[in-house]
DNA sequence: TTAATTTACGCAAACGTTGCCGAAAACTAT
DNA sequence: ATAGTTTTCGGCAACGTTTGCGTAAATTAA
């Protein structure tokens, strides 16, 4: 079908062996002038690509790297997935980006579809069921680089990209504080993540260092992270329907905090007199409310190009990488 | 680094040759059952994956498909990704997905670099700078299958899969005025792409169904379709400072409708009762809003799965394919 | 002029896989 | 028992590229 020309053919046009024209077209010295400007400018003429397969069968690499996010639709992602380009384009990689929408069994097909597909390395972020990273395990023992960020396991060890998740929390918090609330609640990702674990404990931090009791009734985890809406809704009911309510929300992630307010827009609750929302969240939309949200902001793009950097320092790396980093960014808490 | 088992070693431990595993993998009747067996086994046992590249290369294939969308953090396309997603990896297709930023340059580069990385057809939807679609051409005529949805090109002949957008800007544009408006703006993406044109179309045809002029003073377009945010503040701001003002304005994109809200608000006029706004998106966001924005929904994952199965049909065809269809999907007006 | 060196190129193998062709071994028919 | 079939497997080439090695021709040194 789509054919495009080969070093092979070049060499028969020019009537030169492959060889030649293969080191021409590197501009090896052992190649006279003459000849390497006669190939060149053939390869040029007849546009030239190397093909990225063959390359990758003789290199033992194939120039790509996979990304494993929960979805692009997520305006977090998608600014880390805008850092990663920047950094692997620039370089010379491909990125194939890949969703779980929160399932582990889809991160599991994703991860193994990309190891098949011979990708120089992963740049994952878990998703919200994933608990057991044993299928992650196996693969970085074999000796895949990975780099983790935003969401990250405890076990293995490799580079691991963070946001400032506690102080975060604690800010949004402080800020709700500040605000004259004391009955705070706090809806959260599954509980096993990193990023709950983390912002739980700015949230109760804030909260202690307020004078504040930590009420585990306030306290609401979906498992699935927002993908399931049902599972935000159980929580923000069965908030209101305590005897004694929360009249502010702290919540922990970008889709949360959208899914939040749509349950308290259906039970016409979307009012700060109401009840307060402060929320993790990359979305400028929030600055469209009135009266707009007060959201923490993580550094996704800055994210992106970190863990990217560091997966190309394993992936080029001469000797075996044995020390690794663990990158803590600052967020920046938007007060609105 | 991370080397994963052959055919070769499987064949080295088993005493066979790599034709006779091979062929044992997968299934072919030259080979014993007993054989069979022990192969597969075997394979199972060291988690034997075929190298792609070495297929591809065999092949002359990769099994993966580009895409060029504008950005992922959109939600028509995301929404679309997660469509073609459906069907490609079900069908055993990998997807690269690439941005634009809007930008024709990085869509010259996106698809050149795609092509040279040997995917076997391409998803396209235009830039909203791309007006020469020249570099596309040369890969169409070439033999690369491509398939176009939502910004589509005139000049090439393939598959291209829309959604009815001259009846969509007319249903949200009659809308508008059934709700009492009769000054009606427009501000759409750059006036040459195909969505920009259509959607203008169902504009005016609604103004004129319901004897109203159509005034080319209340049309503004942005040439980078709200990637430049400048543009559309511009544009909300000339309108706003006409002498006689429009009282609504129908937004002609997901991005551009976000971004002419954050003007609006900005200007604190983010209001109906200022001025009205219903426009493309496929965000559920505006549901938040009080009172809610009137939107026209595509069918972005319908759109994304019926593309992909065209161009599948394109690149599996036995024969070259002729005859394209120009697919038109409905709209849904959620009147909020 | 002859020998030693340098220059410029070709040959062949390898990466992992498949498929055509050939052939030993086993079976069937006479 | 002999010839003919079938079954089951191996050898080899090819996909496009790089690279170590070999070598004829050109250049230099003696």
């Amino acid at each position: 079908m789509f054919e495009s020309s080969t070093i092979k053919d070049i060499a028969r046009a020019l009537n030169l062996s492959t060889s030649t024209v293969s080191r021409a077209l590197r501009d090896s010295y052992e190649i006279s002038a003459g000849t390497k400007k006669l190939v060149m400018e053939y390869a040029q003429k007849v546009n030239y690509r190397p093909n990225p397969n063959a390359l990758s069968l003789k290199e033992r690499r194939s120039k790509s790297i996979g990304i494993v996010v929960s979805e692009v639709a997520n305006h977090y992602f998608s600014q880390a997935i805008n850092g990663i380009e920047s950094i692997a384009n620039s370089r010379g990689y491909t990125v194939i980006i890949t969703q779980t929408h929160e399932s582990v069994e889809r991160e599991k097909t994703n991860v193994q579809h990309l190891a098949s597909r011979s990708v120089d390395g992963l740049l994952i972020s878990l998703s919200a069921e994933t608990n057991d990273v044993s299928h992650l395990e196996q693969l970085h023992e074999r000796g895949l680089p990975i780099v983790f960020f935003d969401r990250v396991p405890e076990r293995i060890n490799t580079y691991k990209i963070i946001a400032d998740n506690a102080k975060g929390a604690y800010e949004a918090t402080s800020h709700l504080i500040r605000s004259g609330h004391r009955k705070i609640a706090h809806i959260s990702s599954s509980a096993h993540l990193s990023i709950s674990i983390e912002r739980l404990t700015g949230y109760t931090d804030a909260l202690h260092h307020n004078g504040l009791n930590v009420r585990p009734e306030y306290i609401k985890n979906c498992p699935h992270g927002g993908m399931i809406q049902e599972e935000v809704e159980t929580a923000v009911k069965e908030l209101l329907s305590l005897n004694d309510k929360p009249d502010a929300i702290f919540v922990a992630g970008d889709r949360l905090t959208m899914g939040c307010m749509h349950v308290l827009k259906k039970l016409n609750m979307l009012n700060p007199t109401m009840i307060a929302i402060a929320g993790f969240s990359n979305s400028d939309v929030l600055d469209l409310f009135n009266p707009p949200i007060t959201s923490v902001f993580q550094p996704a793009f800055d994210m992106g190009q970190l863990a990217t950097e560091k997966l190309l320092e394993l992936i080029e790396a001469k000797f075996p990488v044995t020390e690794f980093e663990r990158d803590i960014l600052h967020t920046r808490l938007f007060i609105r």
